[in-house]
DNA sequence: GATGAATGAGTCTTCATTCAT
DNA sequence: GATGAATGAAGACTCATTCAT
């Protein structure tokens, strides 16, 4: 950890960087098309184009490259948070507010459909276990976030139910949408927005938990 | 061949049967304790006191065993159909039919952690695939029949559609309230409840489908 | 080996004869449909009816029941043998004795197709060695008797040798009459005996050896 | 990529040359040992010095091994043909022919006993049918070469059959003479000479086919 | 930093043979 | 004599990871 570490020439940090991205594109691609496990760490590589002793320079072992792919997706998930949208966030109804809310997801995750594996693996495979946790948590955190500012009456432990409820459910709709063909997608989207609409509508109002009766 | 070779022995049958149940338990505590993938046959073999040859006598592969697997969660939750509640099912109100009809699925689901493997494994696992789709796909055709009957007007395709969302909310949380801390488990349980509540309700009443407004 | 064992109950020991006869058939078909080495016992067992228990009540082991089948197409081979050939013996010349010869062999070869594995294993399998050997050494042995009658004068290194070489060629030849198309069978089989003929003639006449000038 | 990536560094691929060779080496004498199926791959490895893996990282399987190893032979076979030999192609006799054709064959053959396998085996072993057709299949070719040249006016179809079985009989002496002790091996040697010049004239000679009579 | 050959423990599965019933 | 469940040693092959160059 000494200087020269920790301020490297910036070209072979750059370059370092690039590889870095590079290999985690194409892990990304390989565990959409063959699943985790069939993925092997010598085939991203050669896929990569690089040699298996090249990656293990730049991670660790494989649950490093699932790891950093999630934080990836995590950071790429909050740049699609839109700016104006926290002003509108008290005047909108609750079905605009779904819109708000999951049609840039919803977008994402189309565009990236091994998504659907990292944000469901936990109870399956312990190697992912880690990557989901923490995709979950940062949803959940930030979804906190939101409803705090929305509702600030709410009790912080049913604030944390509702976050976690909501991304969890949010979370099982990942896969069915992303293998859903285009037709046949929009409706369950629109099925996950009205169960979380359903939900939410418990809640909302004044500041209290009410059941729906 | 005479009359004893059209009956295989029931003495022989039976013990062949406990075998197998014998090899599903182990499978199924081992599934739940390390994993799938984690789980070899060996291993499967030898914590049930048997050897690796006398395993691939009574499933083909390890594969086989995973859908046995599945195939017994099928009917025993098949069993915790209720009798009497054919005929309150047209008075119960939403939160009682939610009781009604999650509270038994619960108890087997608790008392059999490992379903949240294969209720969920299907977008993660490809050998999983056959048992998850094959568990969901049973669950969601005896919700359909019950639809049916409480909601006659419901279209097919809403009523499959409102079906296979349930069942798809209902499957994200098992893993939730199985690894939850009891006191915690109940207000998850509460939680999934108000979820489906809030959802069924965009659907009960007039036998049409509507939006909350 | 008491008395009791050496004539067992008549009865019993035909049953026991046709058992052994069923399993010696299932075995030839199966060497032939799926090789020697994918022929299980179990399978043998299996689609001969019985138990695997059972078959090794009459064989001792796999190699046991090679050995007996080749036993068996040495009798058989034997039966084949003209009794009218004997007084033609000295009059036929090589393309008629090539043709009292052979022909019945040819027609047994065709009737039993596995013949081609047995009389070939020996370099190849060391499980079928003995088997191989055995029919070959009985071939051998038939026909050197022939050659002495035949030409008394031949010394007995130059007879065995000669005998040897027929066989072998003999043998060769084999798989690939059995495989051949029928039509393309006639051409090898005539293939065969222009060889044979060509290098008897090396050795007929004058009961010394000559070579072909 | 730049140049250097091209071609692969000679330094690494030599090495990896040599591997192979060292591989094959071994396990041709594995196989001549202890025979084909006795040969595991695992022995061939940590026989010739190498872990399990590393073996795999230059065959692709079993068979891969075997099939390169038919390949080796063929190539040799290829070199030990005599540019002398062509010229006196058309003035040769018979005998001194089978001279030319059959002793650099043996010599080698003898030097590689395991050449016994692998020209035989295709009848018996369905996993070294290819290679055992390759290797016939290549000798049969340069051989009707040699009879197109020598005896231009012979048809096809006759020319083929001549090659075939010309290959046919020099394989089926391959084991016995192999296997003979040096004194005896001599004498086989000139019973296979014998075979062939006797089959061969009744070729040789107008161009067309004539029965010995 | 890059390479890619090497590793070796570990996986699923098979099958000739035995033995309690 | 018959049964067929049980055995268990062994085999082909994989793959995350390391290390000499």
């Amino acid at each position: 950890m000494d200087d020269t570490k920790r301020h490297p020439e910036p070209r072979r940090q750059a370059r370092g960087l690039a590889r870095m991205a590079s290999i985690l594109d194409t892990a990304e691609a390989l565990f959409g098309e063959v699943g985790y496990d069939a993925t092997t760490t010598n085939l991203i590589a050669s896929r990569c184009g690089i040699s298996p002793g090249s990656l293990y320079q730049y991670f660790a072992n494989k649950q490093a490259i699932a790891d950093a792919l999630a934080e990836r997706y995590l950071a790429a998930m909050a740049l699609h948070q839109d700016a104006a949208f926290d002003e509108e966030l008290f005047v909108l109804d609750l079905p605009e507010l779904a819109d708000r809310v999951l049609d840039p997801l919803m977008a994402y995750v189309l565009a990236h459909p091994t998504t659907k594996t990292f944000i469901n693996a936990g109870d399956i495979s312990p190697e992912l276990l880690a990557a989901t946790q923490h995709l979950r948590a940062s949803l959940v955190a930030r979804l906190a976030a939101l409803i705090d500012r929305r509702t600030p009456g709410l009790a912080p432990r049913d604030r944390d139910l509702l976050a976690e409820t909501t991304v969890q459910v949010y979370a099982s709709f990942v896969p069915a949408i992303i293998d859903a063909a285009p037709r046949r997608r929009a409706r369950i989207i629109g099925e996950l927005k009205a169960v979380l609409i359903g939900y939410w509508s418990g809640f909302d109002g004044d500041g209290g938990r009410f059941r729906p009766g």
